[in-house]
DNA sequence: TTTAACTTTGTAATTGTTACAATTTTATTT
DNA sequence: AAATAAAATTGTAACAATTACAAAGTTAAA
């Protein structure tokens, strides 16, 4: 399935920019900010404007092509991985790792008993990540 | 215990002011944002400074004496809760509600296998709360 | 009591994000 | 194909949350 089938697969009419930046998303899973994706597809698309960025992820989360990452407390991340996961973000180089999400059930269903209708979930681990847990255990 | 030996079981140096701002934490379990902790501080502190309290509550994260939660993407919530749980933000009033974090050991058991150092973690749910969901069924 | 260290304060700067009007592009109708 | 309408993109300006920083105030130590 190409980019464009993609897009109309979610409700978005597909545009340059639209099929730009979804194909960055799809191709880069590193999670990333505003900023890295204006940078990157400037390149390619050098009238692009960082307001364009803005409005087009906030459309692909509303029509639930991405995923908003709060895991960054300075700037919103995106992912483009739709299938339920969690996210583990080194504190130490930021780089932001996908990890199953398969905790129990028990909870989430105790809370939709209670009424809570649950529409999103998000699993944050924060730590260090193998390399920097190794280069800071040196350093010491 | 008082909030000033509390204070000093984290290595915090009590103050006026961090005293007010912790006390306000652990009685109002609302998940407050920096200017609900500042408009509500106003009134016996008058001389307080809003960077006052980002420094404080800055210094308290780090104490481990408070945890920042990103829950909100607009603005950074504070929980003088530090015991391990999760959270549940309605989409549509706001309210966070404190939900218990009885989730599978079984990814953090895999994830430190795999030299990853956990440090926190968050577990955010986002939907309609009881209150609003039952509003928005019969508004329809 | 003097000095040093730390805390608080207010202002200004910075940064991420949003509002909005003008322009450009795309789709529709004639 | 031309004219019109609708939608998307762009750039600038506004906004809001946060941080930097220097001055003033407070506390602790000598």
């Amino acid at each position: 399935m190409t980019v464009y089938e993609y897009l109309l697969s979610y409700q978005i009419k597909p545009s340059v920019q639209r099929i730009a930046i979804m194909d960055y998303l799809l191709k880069h899973k590193t999670h990333p900010s505003i900023d890295e994706i204006y940078i990157a597809l400037c390149k390619d698309i050098p009238t692009l404007s960082k307001t364009t960025v803005y409005n087009t992820l906030k459309l692909f989360v509303e029509h639930g092509a991405a995923k908003l990452l709060t895991i960054n407390e300075h700037n919103a991340c995106f992912d483009g991985e739709t299938a339920p996961h969690g996210h583990f973000q080194c504190k130490y180089c930021g780089k932001i790792y996908d990890i199953p999400l398969a905790f129990d059930r028990e909870v989430s269903e105790k809370l939709e008993t209670k009424g809570f209708q649950i529409e999103e979930t998000n699993l944050y681990y924060k730590g260090a990540c193998p390399q920097c847990a190794e280069n800071n255990v040196k350093e010491q």
